[in-house]
DNA sequence: CGTCGGGTTGAGTCCATTCAACTTCGGTGG
DNA sequence: CCACCGAAGTTGAATGGACTCAACCCGACG
């Protein structure tokens, strides 16, 4: 059941029998959402934290003018509002970008994790740490990067953490946004989004068709995108 | 000499005397860095995290074209890399804006917190979430805000926490960034960033001279920006 | 078979960039 | 003292990237 999550956790460090079973206990029932809707709201306080089992979701502003950016992707085994934890009112919503299956960790659950599992509690400590080694480089993406780069580098990325959590299958992965959603998460016009996109698939880097995304060159992509995962801390060592 | 440490972490929850004692004893010898000096270099493994006493920073990524973006601006009180705690490599530098005098957490005090102290670690996690926060905000702002919003958001932000550590002085505080600095924050080329600049300065919303920014007219500077300073938890209440 | 959401394409406009010149100001040395 | 210099700020003009508006295509579905 929480499989993606010890992949995710067990990914920068040994992760041992009896705190995947604190883990089982911690994180308990669970519920379904279908796309489109909001798995934790805007200005909420929740007292439980978002964990994704399956599917595809997203956290996002929206802006006076209707104008919508998402901030962030969360795949599978991703603590969605880990951080509403300590953070207590949500500064933004997160909706279900595919149809996703969630359970819930209890705040004050999280807390004694924080007081009796020490190791533990460091390592969900830095799941939001890699969150926000995530934004960074999303910001790096938007500020200094070519649209083309910055798309590369998103399906780099992506590409990286889902093969973390066995959702890829060869260089393929699911990835259902429309152009109007991925707009969105690159802050696009949806026509541009879209010549974006036929660039990459007309140099035959990509292939983008029934959302599925293909790598064909990874080489070519990563250089385009100038991908370096170290950001990911993708190495298990002591934490 | 800790001040804005217990200002910043105190603005969120109330911090003992023993915590603040502790973490007395946990940040301790200093240094100085000049201007332009990288306080913590990319790719490096520190083994202690480092403490702004005083100046301002910023972290950075530079790509192979040589183009820079600031990923934050780091204010008095900030832990400027706590999350190498955690992170292990830098994935990014760090690099003074103005003169800063820091001081250094041993990383293996810092664990002792996490097993010795869990209300005073889930402070300082939380230190690192509003990081988290901000770059969220950050993302919004370089995904759909218009430049002159950017930066209108930015002069709110930043008026807002270095009031928190008590560095401005009525409606003005110091900025010692240059207009070219400035440019690798919003990622805008430093001819625009100029009539970006001049362009709120033209609606005399703010002054800008000698390095220092006035704000003429908060409300609607806060308009242009549509500032909303919920993402900065600047209540205190029990974490 | 018509409709609707999503994808694609073209044309014109506007925003941001580059390149370049010129100013302002503080510092330094003749 | 001031002449010069370099760094930072400001301005203009031309280029190119990204946006809007609009049309059209296509496959899924009622």
């Amino acid at each position: 059941m929480l499989e993606s999550l010890y992949l995710q956790l067990g990914q920068h460090d040994t992760l041992s029998d009896d705190e995947k079973a604190l883990l089982a206990q911690t994180v308990c029932f669970g519920r379904e959402f279908e796309k489109g809707q909001d798995l934790v709201a805007v200005g909420s306080r929740p007292s439980y934290s978002t964990m994704l089992l399956d599917g595809l979701a997203a956290r996002y502003k929206v802006l006076e003018d209707g104008g919508r950016q998402f901030t962030s992707l969360q795949v599978p085994g991703d603590f969605v509002d880990l951080h509403a934890f300590l953070l207590k009112t949500m500064d933004h919503g997160i909706v279900a970008l595919a149809p996703c299956r969630v359970m819930f960790a209890d705040h004050n659950k999280l807390k004694a994790i924080t007081e009796q599992a020490p190791h533990l509690a460091r390592l969900l400590w830095l799941d939001t740490l890699v969150d926000g080694a995530i934004h960074r480089e999303w910001i790096v993406a938007m500020g200094r990067r070519s649209k083309t780069s910055h798309l590369a580098h998103l399906i780099c990325e992506l590409f990286v953490r889902l093969q973390v959590v066995k959702r890829t299958d060869g260089m393929s992965f699911h990835l259902p946004l429309s152009q109007a959603e991925m707009a969105d998460v690159l802050g696009l016009s949806v026509v541009h989004m879209n010549r974006v996109i036929g660039g990459l698939k007309k140099i035959k880097v990509i292939t983008w068709t029934n959302h599925t995304v293909t790598i064909l060159d990874w080489e070519q992509l990563a250089g385009i995108a100038e991908f370096d995962p170290t950001y990911l801390s993708m190495n298990s060592e002591p934490r």
